[in-house]
DNA sequence: GATGAATGAGTGTTCATTCAT
DNA sequence: AATGAATGAACACTCATTCAT
């Protein structure tokens, strides 16, 4: 929104191309530049260094999609509780739905923060990702357990499942480039992940 | 087996600190010279390239989790179906905990197999592993599916739900170091997994 | 005088303070025009180049200076070398109190001008300063040598010792911050340099 | 005496031709190797960085020298508090004139050392050689101001002279090439300066 | 078996300066 | 009077790799 130089939106269009081609560590400024056809100089006129220019290919995307996430682990729990104790997955596959529709309208933005970029300070965003679904759980098995009348799962369960939801989307992004399969494959990951649930409680 | 030069060893030992540390890519060939005392020469009377010497440090393990890996998922299926139409899964428990014990015997490079080899030729062998639980498991679901009179999961489903195994693995190692501690969660991870696989069934 | 611009003086003001701080050759134009809160065209529409903006920060002071030296070491003699002849050093004492009040009134900017200004016209400066004091000491010797029949002192050492009284300047404003106490110790470095010609008519 | 190799000797050298030209910042790696033949990973074979080169031309001088000053000013202080009240210079000359041979004999790194090294870790070489001098100085001070009764000059024209000698020897390196004439200069330059204590004493 | 030496292309980054608007 | 954009050359430094000895 801010920038409107047509050089700054070359170079950033560019950045993105060379980032998802070769990632963070093996991408280079300069043949970025050669394909935006500036010098590096322009390059340092926009960006303060490679990691900035990162950000600017990546920031608005990285900032709806953690928005995105939030909103849809941080409501109420109450309800979900509920639909959890009948069996009911339509909210899960509903709000997976969403973020996998704006994952892949920002396929190659999305991709590069998960898999191409090691070696910048985004090399560790999933575990960002992860933390906002694992507080969302912790409290969700809390209640749960609490109408069940039966321990929580362990600690580290949870992590690990929240962990697990995001490798599922990361895996159907990298496996997956077609938007509809992705979506009539995600029913089925959402149906597996929620019989985990039930079985990470019938254990403990 | 086949090299016994003290120089080799020390330049695999201080490779596969190098690797563990700064992963392969960032990793300098003259920075591990350095520590094992030698010249870029020496290296490279042994070692072909640096991709080489990585094979160096991870072959013999890669290749006995291999054998490992496919000893278990391997078998006459048989067996396994019956069981898992019991709800039984101590076998697979058993067969994890063999697994993630010779993971932690070789704790360094498996990490860097797993975690730290991107730039090399290994940055996609968790694909090779899952390739052959996807094929256990795709033998597997038929034959329950034939028992049970239902219809086979899907091929998507089947390779996602072969990958989130590897990734459990992945995930124990990276987050948690004392293998006793990783044995306990074992457990319940397994208990998730097979849990899910009851959810990928119902749901189809 | 010539200029009333208030951009102009904030870049002369910023720039005094980076040329304080790194010295002239690593003193950054844009690290200037950022303080300033301009661009570097802004600059470059009042000053020529670097340079250029150096004479800016610097001349005002610097012809002060010249002018105030060579008015007190350009004057009629005659009563100096009876004085010098009595042992009476107290007009010199007068003289270079009065040229180290102007400097540390101009304290940043002579600072600059001889010890931060390498790589630029006037790493020289200090020359020039002694170029006066030679062509002084020269005629001042010239009448004391024939009132007490003996020879002049060497050329070399005349230049010399202009050096030298200019270095103590130098010296006094590198390393005494307070004007108060500077002007305490150049009594007593007078009578060290006025000795010190004693010695080297003596000498020769 | 530790290296012998051609290219090194070659590079070192080169260095010393650019270092004294366009002094230690303004001097570049690139034209230093041009010169030289070699590419710039050849220089980093020899040297870890470009003061480390710069240490590699000037660091053995430089030892040399600071051992000769420390000899000349650290010995036994009583025979020269002596013939300082005899007005004795004599040993001052001697020493003098060989610490200048030592210089001349090392001009041109000298030179470097002395002008040519802002910004790198020699630009403060001549306080260290102040530093020895002072030392020197105070205890003399000390010794003669006991045996005349009178009170010791200032700490800081202790320091002041100290720079100034120090300073006598740039000069006369700087302005004059020729040895010989130099020589016959400083008998003059410690003439004035063994005067110049006289005056700090007779002041105080 | 191993060294010491060297290559050559590459890295991200900074700089004073220019100029159309 | 000043901006925003861009140049182009330079910088110190690092890399995997090679090879005569």
């Amino acid at each position: 929104m801010p920038d409107e130089s047509a050089t700054r939106e070359k170079l950033v269009e560019c950045a993105r191309q060379e980032f998802l081609e070769k990632g963070y560590m093996k991408a280079s400024l300069r043949s970025i530049c050669k394909k935006a056809g500036v010098t590096t100089g322009a390059l340092y006129f926009f960006f303060q260094n490679k990691e900035d220019l990162l950000s600017a290919v990546v920031g608005e995307t990285l900032g709806g999609l953690m928005e995105l996430i939030q909103s849809h682990f941080s409501k109420e729990l109450d309800t979900e509780a509920k639909m959890a104790l009948n069996g009911d997955a339509s909210e899960d596959i509903r709000a997976s739905k969403e973020i996998l529709h704006y994952l892949y309208q920002h396929y190659d933005i999305v991709l590069i923060l998960l898999a191409k970029s090691q070696g910048s300070v985004y090399e560790t965003i999933v575990d960002r990702f992860v933390d906002v679904l694992e507080q969302h759980y912790d409290k969700l098995t809390e209640q749960i357990s609490a109408k069940l009348g039966q321990p929580k799962p362990d600690r580290y369960i949870i992590h690990w499942a929240s962990h697990m939801q995001i490798d599922a989307f990361v895996h159907l992004l990298t496996h997956e480039k077609d938007e509809e399969k992705a979506l009539k494959n995600i029913e089925q990951i959402v149906a597996y992940l929620v019989a985990g649930w039930v079985g990470a409680f019938a254990r403990k």
